[in-house]
DNA sequence: CGGCGGCTTGATCCCTTTCAACTGTTGTGG
DNA sequence: CCACAACAGTTGAAAGGGATCAAGCCGCCG
């Protein structure tokens, strides 16, 4: 956990503590499941290695994407409300997770303080890109979706203190579409206009910022910055 | 506090002790702001009478909707991240709201640790709500989206101890097209086809849930229920 | 009564979806 | 090691749904 956002804001012996419990790390490969919407909530996790996405599937098979999950983030916190998950979550490429149990929890929240602060300021930040995505689907158009996409997750991966400009995307593209709200297709072309205007290179994977300026501009920035500045 | 959401769980002492901090009852006017995107916190927010919407605005004035608020509700857990408001609060009529405020917070959630996963469990439910949305916005025709919106916003509305089948909306169309991600017009014609289902009848402001299974139907859901049933 | 704002209705346009064909990459088995 | 299958992604053409523009309606308040 040390290198993991979880402990910020802990005092060493707490987070020494808090180690002893976590012992639970476990890897998972790309496409395996954490857990299921609907299944009794075992623990908390928070992303090592690796990304995950959080989805929900309607009743007629058809799902959304509402969620993605880098290292140093958390997730499962959407069963803190009532046990239950109201969300599945798979791996998109070979991850590694710390799990927390709910059952630690508790009683360590107890001699903890911080760490259930901690826990909270995770959610609240959750809570907030899930408003940035409904932002996002609001009234944007395909480029602009992509484009703001891109933007954002490049700025997480930088908070986790991954490669930012040349990357490989473990979401497939349609996994992306499918969060963006848009048909593969259309984020296909998106990603041509992209290309074509010098912002970005693609292959099938491997994803290169060119021209974030102009990244920006096409995802309709009128100056300034992606707000994902949280401060640790 | 004590008819609303925020106590469920805590001893009957452990609400007095509440109830005496919580006297920050305060009137709210129609279009009055609670705070701003940007804001220092004071405090987190539970409505008592009334609703309020939450909101973000972009560089070029551009606003969007992203979550709508109702009594025994809690709202302001955006700035726990880290004690900035990431949205602006309205109300959308006249209301009424407790403030706890972050300085008694953090104090009584030692005393009081229920208390603390109380808000917890409000949080993690407002981000499911999030998480709903994003599925609305997903992938929904404009018509799955209005009746969807009044299904669940009916069940919150019953949730909440309001009536539930004939009501005063107080959001107006301006705002629910903005919410979901259409237009003011699309919005309009949504209603007149749900009105010619004989789904609902819709004045101005007065609505009629006429027959909620062709609600249901017209949401997309092929049977069965809106999953907004948490437990108390 | 008259005017304003919120809402409705109509007509047209445009962007995204849909359907379909194609390309290229990965990986597997002969 | 190559052939070929299978899959992910790209590109094109056509169709449809919502946006946009414009006008009209109606309830409300001065």
């Amino acid at each position: 956990m040390r290198e993991l956002c979880l402990p910020a804001g802990l005092q060493p012996d707490e987070v020494s503590e808090l180690d002893r419990i976590i012992q639970k790390r476990q890897q998972v490969r790309s496409d395996e499941y954490l857990f299921h919407e609907g299944d009794v909530a075992q623990a908390i996790y928070a992303v090592r290695i690796g990304s995950f996405k959080s989805y929900r599937v309607r009743e007629d098979g058809v799902w959304q994407i509402v969620g993605i999950h880098l290292p140093g983030e958390l997730f499962g916190m959407d069963a803190l409300a009532d046990q239950h998950h109201r969300v599945s979550v798979q791996a998109m490429e070979t991850s590694n997770v710390c799990a927390l149990p709910l059952a630690d929890l508790a009683a360590l929240t107890i001699r903890i303080p911080s760490l259930g602060k901690q826990v909270m300021r995770m959610t609240s930040r959750e809570l907030n890109t899930s408003y940035e995505n409904h932002e996002l689907l609001g009234r944007r158009s395909a480029q602009e979706r992509v484009a703001l996409f891109l933007c954002r997750y490049t700025d997480r991966r930088r908070n986790s203190g991954l490669k930012a400009d040349s990357f490989d995307m473990a979401i497939s593209r349609q996994d992306l579409a499918n969060y963006l709200g848009l048909q593969l297709e259309t984020v296909s072309r998106a990603f041509r206009q992209l290309k074509d205007n010098g912002c970005i290179t693609a292959s099938r994977s491997l994803l290169e910022i060119k021209n974030i300026d102009a990244l920006r501009e096409a995802a309709g920035f009128c100056h300034g910055k992606t707000d994902y500045a949280y401060h640790h």
